[in-house]
DNA sequence: TCTGGGGTCCTAGGACCC
DNA sequence: TCTGGGGTCCTAGGACCC
């Protein structure tokens, strides 16, 4: 069971159009309009967050922003800038703390506060939240929506139904018939999939999930019956397993980065750059964080949309480029060619005029790849394992020119400093030497 | 509609070990 | 020799979240 929910007071905050509201502060004049952020009209991309203007005519987050183009021709597009919403939720965190020190960011834009015991500081729940709304308008200039609840995930539920700038409380005891009339998409961890499920089994609301007795068949497993008592209100479980700053972003399971082509690209060389690239920021992730991975990702996307990932873990952990690079150039060419060309691209060959087919499909190195992503899982802190890899002066030397050049991109920005130019050509050939050989033994050492 | 980028968590099969 | 059961690691894929 838990602990029971009456003695907690939980808030969830989440941040109105977040990403569109801090736009509107570095630019007033696009209050009150339909405005898109994510990128150009004419771009691959979707929707990072739509205005509520922008949203009457049905642009949505997560739309292609060629759709939203089509929907409402009129909307300002905007980039997105990391670096703006990262500050104004730094903001943000500020407020929280004001009220409590048990602060849990769950997003950028949203986080849970454990409000238990604070009513004498700040009195009942609503007023509470009264407060925190003036507060947060004054400090940052942003209106937030709060739920409040014993629970988080009911907390969480509430203040989606109490968007925008409201408040809403689920009476401590009434949790389950709050929920009862929701459609069953409400429930975090309920996405597309398992709606259309559950919609064929006759299941359309919280209520109905939450009635375990009459769950069909299929859905009585440990996830079944942990949604239905969800849907009744009972989220037991770790209140603040990340508080007190333990979260996670200080020990990220994952780093990864990862880049879709505005138009599909099928030359070996175009690619093999991207991935260097790709890897060299994750590298560069790792060493700013004192880490190093055992396992390496890649992951391909095919012009037809079909995705593959491959991945090999080490035998030691690494935080190098090269080490990264090569892994990865290894995957990549060992499942690249071996996809055929996509329907569509035969279909287009086919319907070339005679005479020429040359071109065209003499730059065909191989399959047309939409999107390059690289990651990193199996993550360590530094310590005594890699003190051995270290031991070397090659490898001590490649460290240290590669903090260096952190240094250098760190005062002089991303493009200042490009690692040693022959390198990529250099690593290109070791690898295709070392092809057809047996993965993880290449590295041996001594 | 023509589908980003960064993550987390879950499942499932096979290898391998005891 | 017809065949167990548990545990852990690796790999691939997919649902989901913001």
């Amino acid at each position: 069971m838990g602990t029971p929910s009456h003695l907690r007071t939980i808030f969830h905050v989440d941040m109105d159009a977040f990403f569109v509201s801090v736009e509107e502060i570095f630019d007033p004049s696009l209050k009150g309009k339909p405005v898109v952020v994510g990128g150009k009209p004419d771009e691959r991309g979707v929707v990072s967050a739509a205005s509520y203007a922008a949203r009457k005519f049905g642009v949505h987050s997560a739309m292609p922003l060629r759709t939203a183009y089509k929907m409402c021709p009129q909307a300002i597009f905007v980039p997105g800038h990391p670096t703006r919403y990262r500050e104004y939720s730094e903001k943000a965190r500020a407020v929280f703390e004001l009220f409590t020190p048990l602060v849990e960011m769950a997003s950028i834009d949203e986080a849970y506060l454990d409000m238990t015991g604070t009513e004498r500081l700040h009195g009942p729940p609503l007023a509470a939240a009264n407060a925190l709304h003036e507060c947060m308008k004054k400090d940052t200039g942003l209106n937030c929506s709060i739920g409040i609840a014993g629970s988080r995930v009911v907390a969480k539920i509430a203040s989606d139904q109490a968007k925008p700038n409201g408040v809403l409380y689920a009476v401590h005891g009434c949790e389950a018939s709050f929920l009862a009339p929701l459609p069953v998409r409400k429930m975090p961890g309920i996405g597309k999939v398992m709606e259309e499920r559950l919609l064929k089994l006759g299941i359309t609301t919280l209520g109905q999930l939450a009635d375990s007795e009459h769950l069909p068949d299929e859905l009585r497993g440990e996830y079944g019956s942990s949604l239905s008592a969800k849907s009744r209100g009972e989220d037991a479980g770790a209140w603040f397993a990340n508080a007190f700053g333990h979260g996670d972003d200080d020990n990220p399971k994952s780093i990864s980065h990862e880049h879709t082509f505005n138009v599909d690209v099928s030359d070996a060389s175009e690619l093999e750059t991207t991935l260097l690239r790709l890897c060299e920021m994750v590298a560069r992730r790792l060493r700013a964080n004192n880490l190093h991975a055992r396992t390496v990702d890649l992951k391909l996307r095919f012009s037809d949309f079909k995705t593959l990932s491959r991945s090999r873990t080490l035998d030691h952990a690494t935080q190098l480029d090269q080490i990264i690079y090569e892994t990865v150039l290894a995957l990549f060419h060992k499942d690249w060619k071996k996809e055929k060309p996509s329907a569509s691209l035969i279909k287009e060959i086919k319907e070339m005029p005679h005479g020429f087919g040359g071109t065209g499909v003499g730059k065909q190195d191989g399959p047309s790849i939409r999107l390059l992503g690289v990651g990193v899982t199996n993550l360590e802190s530094a310590p005594a394992a890699q003190l051995e890899l270290l031991e070397t002066n090659t490898e001590q030397r490649r460290q240290r020119a590669l903090e260096t050049a952190d240094l250098l991109r760190d005062r002089f920005g991303e493009t200042a400093i490009r690692l040693a130019g022959g390198l990529q050509r250099n690593l290109r050939e070791r690898v295709h030497d070392q092809m057809p050989e047996e993965p993880g033994k290449k590295k041996k050492k001594q």
